[in-house]
DNA sequence: ATGCTTTAGTTGTACATACAATAAAATGTG
DNA sequence: CACATTTTATTGTATGTACAACTAAAGCAT
């Protein structure tokens, strides 16, 4: 059978790519209670407190309907908090979001360790900065 | 703020391609009536008439449960249709599906030629390779 | 200052995808 | 052969994600 059409297409093997290391990455993001998406969040918002929807959004690529259904989530959970102001919002830790940081930071680092013991830390590295510029160049499109 | 966390995160820039490069295959493969992973699940059908919906869904990478809801709606287009056959699903192109293989085929090289021009062919080639090859290696774990 | 245009966010809806639990068939083993 | 184990598929349920339509605020132009 001719399947060679998979391998040679890029949305098929990113996508393919992409549900592998979720997996990974969910696995190692359990002990947060968070999946590793709305890990990254909330490292965003505290690093920045305050910092708005907008940026958010387009810092973890995603678009601005999925990000208010995270921050619903997070402030039900009373991990972040928004603050109306104007037409826009702003979005700040609240002291169980912090208190999450290093545990987040943790799995990120059990996460990373894990696939850069299969791939090789030299390659990891190298895939992940071609995936960015190849992100970058296709979303400009 | 330092977010260089997301750039350097294998899960987060694989998820972002996905993201991306879906959007776009989105796009090329409107004229077919379907989404390109459809798409591709059809050609695999008209390629090897009778295949499991095991195989297909090792092909696909994706868990069996996903597959048996696609098929549920190419046999409901009637696209395809399942043959029961003991414990076993055998899976069947139909007539409407066979006749959509060209304008499938036709998708897929537009989706490859718009993203090798923004990419350059070699590069493009060489990640879909790796990302196959990094796909192989993490499923695995 | 009034009205047009753009921007930020939300809501309804839809789809891809997965896991866990289940059913049913096949296979292996005493 | 009978029973336990494994395999294949389905169903219920949940999550991530997006788009289109909408609301409201801000900026701009006459």
């Amino acid at each position: 059978m001719d399947d060679s059409f998979l391998s040679s297409c890029m949305f098929f093997t990113a996508n393919r790519l992409g549900r592998a290391i979720t997996k990974i990455a969910e696995e190692e993001f359990a002990p947060t209670g968070l999946t590793p998406m709305y890990g990254y969040l909330i490292r965003l918002v505290n690093s920045a407190p305050g910092i708005t929807q907008k940026e958010l959004s387009e810092k973890l690529s995603i678009a601005p309907s999925t990000l208010t259904r995270f921050i619903d989530k997070l402030e039900t959970k009373q991990l972040v908090e928004r603050k109306v102001h104007g037409k826009t919002v702003l979005v700040y830790p609240m002291p169980k979001g912090q208190a999450l940081e290093g545990e987040i930071r943790n799995a990120s680092k059990r996460l990373k360790a894990r696939y850069e013991a299969v791939l090789g830390e030299e390659f990891a590295t190298r895939m992940s900065m071609d995936l960015i510029s190849t992100s970058e160049h296709l979303e400009k499109t």
